[in-house]
DNA sequence: CATAAAAAAAGCAATCATGTCTGTTTTGTA
DNA sequence: TACAAAACAGACATGATTGCTTTTTTTATG
């Protein structure tokens, strides 16, 4: 992990466990219930942009989604901003985990990679993009491309998150020898996926394109595997 | 053309001919200023919606950049949806006309399709997806998940616009003869594109990975062309 | 039990986007 | 030229959002 996100991710990993943990001689109930109210503040917060978009989230949606008053909120996250910023860390974390989730189910106890894997893998593809955590980080990232602050918030949890994402793939193909063609698989799983999902959330009634698309890609993922994965 | 998009699109014509063709008898000054008016103001909203996103595109800097006041918008355009209604329409034609372009320099003339002209498509593809007009309408499509007056507002032109782009495509691939196998490659390569574009919003320096792709996308397009393609 | 600190709640002022309103200029026509 | 209509310009009021401040409640500790 890289040194800011590292960073990041601990000081969110300190909320969790309270951020006074040398304090907690003979309870630490305070401590807890902060993180409980934070917790639940970032959670509302992913809610509010999966069905409101998060240009259109306010302070006071996320705190009332998340049933505290803005006062407390305030207290927690001073500004907007800083919502945002703990949001962009806990969805680094979640996204991840729900990730390896997905493809924890995945056996790869064959002696070579087959084709029933990779149809799994893909199909882990596309329920990921259709996670709320990854919509909602959806939302944060094309509003980054025109909100600056917001971009340099996330630059760095995106390149790490880049990183970990294809450690993963790499993790659960042990036999595809071949990282850079590993890599171009998986840039290609992850692009049609991310396509497919914008494209078809005004257009009902497509699952058979997607069913379509979705067996192209493993054909391609199991022509790759054979000409390149076994350098 | 589909009814409503049909109507819509008639609209606009007759707005750049000035909508009082009629009364023309002598000049038509008037109208064609005012047709002016409102082409500067629908480009204007482009140009934001590009380097601001669709939600921080007030009314009042789309007014400015299109360099008319306010109360001369509000003269065309009476409320900000009127404007993306009227944006909406202007994108389906530019959008439709530029990709149209982009696909006009591959040349169909031998007997069979070469990897060659599939590469010209793709490429054209990726540039398609690189071009403003793409990008304004990918702000407002992203924004109809949210909002559902911008949604039913697109809904039409999406469905006429999916039925257009698809034949375009077959009128430049006249050797593909199975329609089921170019709609789902037709729909591969735009969801790559679409995925990648968004992806890499973020990501500079990705030459490398995107022309992998690419190839990997022509690679696909070939094989099933010659599996399919040939019905 | 008392006090300090943290957490939570509520009120307040400043800013901003929208839509409407009124007034002015330009164009078309009798 | 005189009049009507369209195009244009700017000001105003309303509503919403943000961040700050103040007050109340809860928790920890001497």
């Amino acid at each position: 992990m890289t040194e800011q996100a590292s960073q990041a991710a601990s000081a969110e990993a300190g909320v969790k466990e309270g951020r006074r943990a040398d304090s907690r001689s003979g309870g630490g109930w305070q401590a807890e219930k902060s993180a409980l109210t934070r917790q639940a503040i970032l959670d509302a917060a992913i809610r509010c942009f999966v069905d409101r978009g998060y240009r259109a989230t306010t302070t006071a949606m996320i705190s009332a989604e998340a049933g505290v008053s803005r006062g407390a909120m305030m207290h927690h996250f001073p500004s907007r901003m800083a919502v945002m910023a703990a949001v962009v860390a806990h969805l680094h974390n979640r996204r991840l985990s729900e990730y390896r989730s997905l493809m924890a189910d995945i056996d790869d106890s064959s002696r070579q990679l087959t084709r029933a894997e990779i149809r799994k893998s893909v199909l882990a593809a596309w329920e990921y993009v259709n996670l709320p955590s990854f919509v909602a980080h959806q939302e944060l990232q094309f509003a980054a491309r025109t909100d600056a602050e917001l971009r340099q918030l996330m630059q760095s949890f995106e390149l790490d998150f880049e990183k970990q994402f294809l450690k993963t793939v790499k993790s659960v193909f042990p036999h595809w020898k071949s990282l850079k063609s590993l890599q171009a698989a998986h840039d290609l799983v992850q692009f049609v996926m991310r396509g497919m999902a914008i494209s078809l959330h005004q257009l009902p009634d497509n699952e058979q394109r997607v069913e379509r698309v979705v067996e192209l890609v493993i054909d391609e993922l199991a022509r790759i595997y054979e000409v390149e994965g076994l350098d």
